[in-house]
DNA sequence: TTGTATGCGTTATCAG
DNA sequence: CTGATAACGCATACAA
């Protein structure tokens, strides 16, 4: 049977289609009697309610925002950063009762682009910098905003975004640790340079990831320090533990090591236990964006507002009218156990 | 200005609209020549490509499936449970390039069901139960797969699913318990029940839950030993730790306690050690679905396969020729170190 | 290879 | 209060 519409309703009872649309839509458009008959009759014939892909055209709106990530959404789901961004973001959204859809956009993958196209959204937002998906949804005329500033502030592109300073923030901790007399330190490099060997010179990868700004900063931070960079690949604790074999088991151990992200900076605190080395005594530890489990696991390291960011990011989306577009909110390094001065 | 559609571009060049629509869609269809002149045309006059609304319209398809939960999204995330089907649906999804939407369908709230009405997809599953916006997808004529089975068997409704046997499951976790010996048992039930009392008989409440199933099946399995239902009205570790509480600060401590999930069973075990009391040995705890830190914890439970769950029910949706449609996977007891005979 | 007519299902507008 | 008409933007079927 095909599909009933508005239009076999209205024929059936010899009304106009618009009294069966009103009859939906806007009760107080039609005697209550009316639409007592359109609405038994439609029920009887097997209609089932306006259709929602008929009325988004109709409107114009969807209702509905995309949220983009550039790596599998089984990866958005288990890092806790960005679980915790997305309850935020999402409880916002279902407040306003509208609904997301989830979208991932592998920068490697070109192909993946047109998900960005095909998505029937009003909104695109990310956790992520302003990547290429983003780049194509402003180019639909969709309003965007995204997470994580990845370019120098001033090359700003035309997105809203909600970022904490990065550069400033890997700074701190480079001049932290510099003033606690590290003189030799390692850092742990996300996704961003995977495949690469461990660099003692650092030149900006080719990607534009917050792991370069934070990196830049740690750089500037610790000034002459011997630093040497190894790009883990990915994001996790996994990689962290891995990274274990790559700073502990050699003779010129780093007196300090520091991760781009606190997932990779507990993963790696594990890494040192397993091996009798403690954080904080043996070698000091530094993350950033202050997970709950980090103050548990006593880790030093930057916290940013990541719930705010969520928030924030939705507000923007389903407020087009609000002034503030381009936010950058506070960050603030949070000492805690996992670092000491070097004896 | 207006938005350029295909139509402002077919008048400009001269064409027809099906020429510029085939410039996008079907590039074999026109000349190599002619197609660049319409995208070239097309570029400069800040058309963005087709219209995914009208497209979805148009082709009937939205390529888009719905993902329903009974709680709030924030609440989807961070559940274990519910994290490692996502990303067992999510994966199947992407392989497919098809893009997942997020709706909370909270039982309570009646005016919710709009969203399912209004959701633009193609088919609609869930972790949960068939709860009313399942049902109501099906009114829409949407696939719906559902993953807990809350009816007995035999009084299915009409959707597919992919659930496991929680009334054998829970069988035998009672009937392990009473081979141990165990004689008062408590159980700590999940949201289902909120805000009811201990009780001591056990009524089939009036949602049909997968507690509902699990619960009948403890009770069946244990035999004549004593039981007391503790409904938390949550199912999370803070509910599991907070029923220490209400089980362990009482003379007549019982000898074995039962979560229906294994983040609350792990959350009252941190209570068991709060108070100096070794599962396994002070009192025995049993949990339900085998999440991974609940081997690490060494805490008896009823493996089940989310994942598979999470897999089938996407590859179910994706094929809707697909023969087996109402899956029942098997579950398996594992037994490990938090329950022991009773002395 | 290109064009024409038409429908997808709904709702705004405006006239009765 | 009710109805006729015209979009919304695109793509299928078929004709040229």
């Amino acid at each position: 049977m095909a599909k009933v519409t508005q239009q076999d309703i209205a024929k059936v009872l010899g009304v106009s289609v618009m009294t069966v649309s009103n009859a939906f839509n806007r009760p107080d458009q039609l005697s209550a009697d009316l639409r007592e008959r359109v609405l038994e009759r439609a029920a009887k014939m097997g209609y089932t309610g306006p259709d929602a892909v008929a009325r988004q055209l109709r409107s114009g709106r969807t209702n509905t925002f995309a949220v983009v990530f550039e790596e599998r959404l089984s990866y958005a789901f288990s890092d806790p950063f960005s679980v915790a961004w997305l309850a935020a973001f999402s409880e916002v959204m279902e407040r306003k009762r509208a609904s997301i859809t989830l979208l991932s956009v592998p920068a490697a993958d070109v192909d993946a682009l047109v998900a960005i196209q095909d998505a029937a959204v009003d909104g695109v937002a990310g956790l992520c910098g302003d990547q290429p998906a983003m780049a194509r949804a402003r180019e639909r005329g969709l309003p965007t905003v995204y997470c994580t500033r990845t370019s120098e502030p001033g090359s700003e592109q035309a997105g809203d975004y909600v970022v904490i300073d990065d550069y400033a923030a890997g700074f701190e901790v480079g001049q932290y640790l510099r003033r606690l007399g590290h003189q030799r330190v390692f850092l742990l490099a996300g996704a961003a340079y995977a495949g690469q060997p461990p660099m003692k010179e650092y030149h900006r990868g080719d990607l534009d990831t917050s792991d370069h700004l934070r990196i830049s900063g740690v750089l500037e931070g610790l000034g002459g320090a011997e630093v040497t960079i190894i790009p883990m690949g990915t994001n996790s604790s996994t990689a962290g533990r891995a990274a274990g074999v790559a700073v502990l088991d050699r003779r010129d151990r780093p007196t300090a090591v520091i991760a781009v992200s606190d997932v990779m900076a507990l993963g790696f605190m594990d890494a040192c236990r397993q091996r009798g080395l403690e954080p904080g005594r043996d070698i000091s530890v530094v993350g950033f964006d202050d997970l709950p489990e980090s103050a548990a696991g006593g880790l030093t390291t930057i916290h940013q507002p990541v719930r705010d960011k969520g928030r924030l990011a939705a507000e923007l989306l389903l407020d087009p009218q609000r002034p503030d577009r381009r936010i950058v909110l506070p960050h603030e390094l949070i000492v805690r156990s996992s670092t000491h001065p070097v004896a």
